[in-house]
RNA sequence: GCCCGGGUGGUGGAAUGGUAGACACUGGGGACUUAAAAUCCCUUGGCCGCAAGGCCGUGCGGGUUCAAGUCCCGCCCCGGGCACCA
């Protein structure tokens, strides 16, 4: 049934069509069907306090879109929004006011659903997920535990930010300017006892995996710079004063071997205190301080200067016995290669810059190629490839020879050895926070871990790896055990406090009840440390980690829990994998470009190597949608008191209105400024195409179209161009230009006397996806059953798009004079002809000579005279 | 510093090497109305001209081409990313 009105009133349709389409479950995915599939995917939102930001519809717009039409093109569609709802605002909010996070997150996620619903978006709402859900992070906790089962978990200590006033653990994002983003405290970096996932074990596959992906080029780059891969060879340096220690550096440039003049070593670098000889001890030892105090900014962006000390010790030089010294100085990193490089300031803008500095020699052993080069020599330093000069016997050859030759022969020798580095960094997988998902494992003591180990037909022993993972836990070597999937979801205890413990470990290591528990052995069941029933010798004392896992955990594979989202018995069903695959698009911010990106690839690759998915790659087609301005050009924020609130707009002018207007701003892909005054054309769009279908009188179709009428030619012809422009404009995802050629169509629709029904029809469906509630009454008032969406998709019929003449353009010397129309039979000869009689081709032709007829079949004619 | 992306009317933006400014917003003029809103019509890159028409014009300077917003070279500016990774 359609609405009442007769005048267009989004406010009363828009409603009635969004309770159909509840009703009716217009939008559910089907997971059994013969149809082809399609998957569309948005990044799921933090459900904030702040509610939904008029940035959000712009990405959800487009998946809509595409959806709606794939629907209309016969496709089941899986088309699902859920809620990445962990993280730290909640927790923030629960440290101030004592509301516990899974309550501020349930009102946070209803009023989001509720926004989002009245835009009228085709989800399924049947498959709704939310991360913080235990029937959700019981499989984000079984995902960690095979990648412990794997080896690809442990513990490490890592810096992490620490803020002494507030007595916790700060994220990045909560450092501002080297000061805590609350209160503007000082903050220092401190070694804290972290979990970390072996992201690099993936560098190689997460690279390579890069090369098949339908992404935007930017993002591949982002993500192939920050794995950084880097082939070289690492060469061993003998010590002057020690013969029996070596010096491994890593070199991109072995060829310049010849250069190094002396070398440098990061101050944490362990060989340090044994090269460092008794006169220079006291100097290097104030270095090593002051640099440990630096923060990573102070050592890279405010350290304009090169700074160092020389340990008194000697290396050398392998290829030619060079003795060279050894310094030591924070430009090199400890975390990359070997912490230890050979320095050829001759070829190395670093390297040239510290010698300059310290009056270090500066040899040069490689000259650009002679044919890139100018006559004289180039100014140093010189970082290109080229060929090698002052090399002894390997002067001459390229530099590409030389590094294979100059290994090969070192490694004969044992010296050298060829490798590849990554700039890539594990990743660190734990948060000293209360609201995330719990770390499913607990420590015990070496006698009880080994037990474990010993005891046969134990699941427990099972999920070990390899190589156990072992920390330092309450001041003692302790070994981690894992929560075995039986005994998952491990949930959140619940706490009356969720202020940070104050010794950087998370609020839960205050929860001494929950702390504190007792493994079985043999099955893994874990109790209360108090459990008088818990008397068998399998029982042991153990501590549970408390750290919790990041917010990106979840967002790792929630696109797989959509296909499946109710199953408990695995993450996601192998029928329901094999039915939907991964995404065939995947819409969202670029600020994702890496991070989440890279940590969902790298979870999909590991799923899908033991077995659990059918492909490696989840994003296969990945589209970033530009960022919404405020109305002054600037980012919108509360601050600036520039945020447009969809829901004002919805109230103000529709949801149609509203979705139309994020699409036609300008490609979905660019940052556009929003502008209020401009959605005023969406509105009188729609109600041109209301009037021009609807008798506003009667609220009954209107005379001029109905079955009898004849479309006249004109009309046809910007019909079905509108047809072809939008169905190509859709796929290609532009948007903007697809509502244009709408916007055209409907002007031509007004200029005709009459049309028929079924091309009114035509439109309708076209205008669909992008207004989805006007047309599903339009549609329905021109005779039709609902849903629209789900009508067979209009096709364009060529012949109607063929005229019998066309437009040919008159220029001379390429400025165009004229534009005729003439016959499609046209002859060259013909054509040409006439453009010399053309009365305004002729006096820019007078006393010129045409020394060039050009004549472009279809398009145009070009004297060139003089 | 390095790597990307981008500079087109008053504004957002269109333009397979072939009529630059589609489609909108704003502004100006008009119709309807007691009036306003809404709606409709005309107009809206700059300069010259009564007009017909002409000249100029896609950040700047060169180049290729019959023809350049589009391709090439060198700059300038804006946005994003990386930033001692040897």
């Amino acid at each position: 049934m359609p609405t009442e009105c007769s005048d267009y009133l989004p406010a009363e349709i828009e409603p009635h069509w969004q309770n159909f389409w509840e009703r009716n479950q217009t939008f559910s995915a089907e997971n059994s069907s013969e149809k082809a599939k399609y998957y569309a995917l948005d990044m799921f939102p933090y459900p904030s306090g702040s509610g939904l930001h008029i940035g959000h519809p712009e990405g959800y717009t487009a998946t809509d879109i595409l959806c709606r039409f794939k629907w209309a093109n016969g496709f089941n569609v899986l088309h699902p929004m859920g809620w990445d709802a962990f993280g730290l605002p909640a927790e923030q909010y629960a440290i101030k006011t004592g509301t516990h996070p899974a309550l501020t997150t349930r009102q946070n996620v209803e009023n989001f659903r509720k926004q989002i619903k009245k835009i009228g978006f085709a989800y399924d709402w049947e498959r709704e997920i939310n991360t913080t859900s235990p029937d959700y992070y019981k499989w984000t906790q079984w995902i960690f535990l095979q990648m412990f089962k794997h080896g690809l978990a442990y513990v490490d200590e890592k810096p992490v930010w620490w803020c002494d006033t507030l007595k916790a653990v700060l994220a990045n994002e909560e450092v501002v300017d080297g000061k805590s983003e609350v209160g503007g405290h000082p903050v220092e970096r401190r070694n804290l006892r972290q979990v970390v996932l072996r992201i690099t074990a993936y560098a190689e596959k997460l690279l390579n995996g890069l090369e098949g992906l339908d992404w935007p080029d930017s993002t591949k780059r982002m993500q192939t710079a920050w794995i950084g891969r880097s082939e070289g060879a690492e060469i061993d340096f003998v010590i002057d004063q020690h013969p029996d220690e070596k010096l491994r550096i890593f070199t991109t440039r072995p060829d310049t071997l010849f250069g190094a003049t002396y070398m440098v070593i990061a101050p944490e670098h362990p060989l340090v205190e044994k090269l460092c000889t008794e006169d220079h001890k006291d100097a290097v030892k104030a270095y090593q301080d002051a640099a440990s105090k630096k923060s990573d900014l102070d050592r890279t962006d405010l350290a304009k200067e090169k700074s160092g000390e020389f340990t008194g010790a000697y290396a050398i030089n392998p290829v030619n016995g060079t003795r060279i010294p050894i310094w030591i100085a924070d430009y090199v990193l400890i975390s990359y290669g070997t912490g230890a490089i050979m320095a050829v300031p001759a070829h190395d803008e670093r390297d040239f810059e510290f010698a300059e500095q310290f009056s270090l020699p500066i040899t040069s052993v490689v000259e650009p190629k002679p044919q890139k080069s100018t006559a004289d020599s180039p100014r140093l330093p010189y970082s290109g490839k080229g060929i090698l000069i002052n090399s002894e016997n390997y002067t001459g050859l390229s530099s590409d020879d030389a590094k294979q030759k100059i290994v090969a022969d070192l490694a004969q020798k044992g010296s050298a050895e060829a490798t590849v580095n990554f700039k890539l960094r594990d990743w660190i997988f734990s948060r000293q926070r209360y609201w995330g998902e719990p770390i499913p494992m607990v420590w015990v003591s070496r006698p009880d871990f080994e037990r474990a180990l010993d005891t046969h037909d134990s699941d427990l022993k099972a999920y070990l790896p390899g190589e156990a993972v072992t920390s330092i836990v309450d001041g003692e070597l302790k070994y981690a055990l894992p929560v075995l999937p039986q005994h998952l979801p491990l949930n959140l205890p619940e706490t009356e406090s969720y202020q940070p413990s104050g010794t950087g470990e998370s609020p839960l290591a205050t929860i001494d009840s929950w702390l504190r528990v007792k493994i079985n052995l043999k099955t893994g069941a874990i109790c209360a440390a108090n459990d008088p029933s818990a008397n068998s010798p399998d029982w042991v004392s153990a501590v549970r980690e408390t750290n919790t896992m990041p917010q990106w955990a979840g967002s790792c594979w929630y696109h797989l829990r959509y296909m499946d989202p109710k199953n408990s018995d695995a993450m996601v069903g192998p029928k329901a994998e094999q039915i939907w695959q991964t995404p065939d698009i995947y819409i969202g911010g670029a600020e994702h470009a890496v991070l989440h990106l890279l940590y969902a690839r790298f979870w999909h690759h590991f799923l899908f190597d033991i077995g659990v998915l059918s492909q490696p790659e989840p994003y296969k087609r990945l589209f970033h949608q530009g960022i919404i301005l405020g109305e002054d050009g600037q980012k919108m924020s509360k601050s600036r008191g520039n945020v447009v609130n969809p829901d004002d707009i919805v109230r103000d002018f529709g949801a149609d209105a509203l979705r139309l207007y994020e699409m036609f701003l300008g490609p979905l892909e660019a940052m556009k400024p929003w502008s209020t005054q401009s959605i005023q054309g969406m509105v009188r769009f729609l109600k041109k195409v209301w009037t021009e279908i609807i008798d506003t009188e009667t609220g009954r179709v209107k005379a001029k179209i109905s079955d009898s009428a004849r479309t006249d030619p004109e009309t046809a012809k910007i019909l079905h161009q509108t047809i072809k422009t939008v169905t190509e404009d859709i796929e290609g995802l532009r948007f903007n230009t697809a509502i244009s050629q709408l916007m055209v169509c409907i002007n031509r629709f007004q200029k005709a006397e009459g049309y028929a029904t079924p091309d009114a029809e035509r439109f309708v469906q076209l205008l669909a996806p992008f207004a989805p509630h006007i047309c599903e009454e339009l549609w329905e008032r021109l005779g039709n059953q609902p849903s629209v969406s789900k009508a067979k998709w209009p096709e364009f019929d060529p012949s109607k798009l063929v005229e019998d003449s066309m437009k040919i353009v008159f220029q001379v010397n390429g400025k165009t004079r004229n534009v005729v129309s003439v016959s499609k039979e046209i002859t060259k000869d013909t054509i040409l002809d006439m453009a010399k009689k053309d009365p305004k081709i002729l006096p820019h032709l007078s006393g010129q000579t045409i020394r060039r007829e050009i004549y472009v079949p279809g398009k145009l004619v070009n004297f060139v005279a003089n």
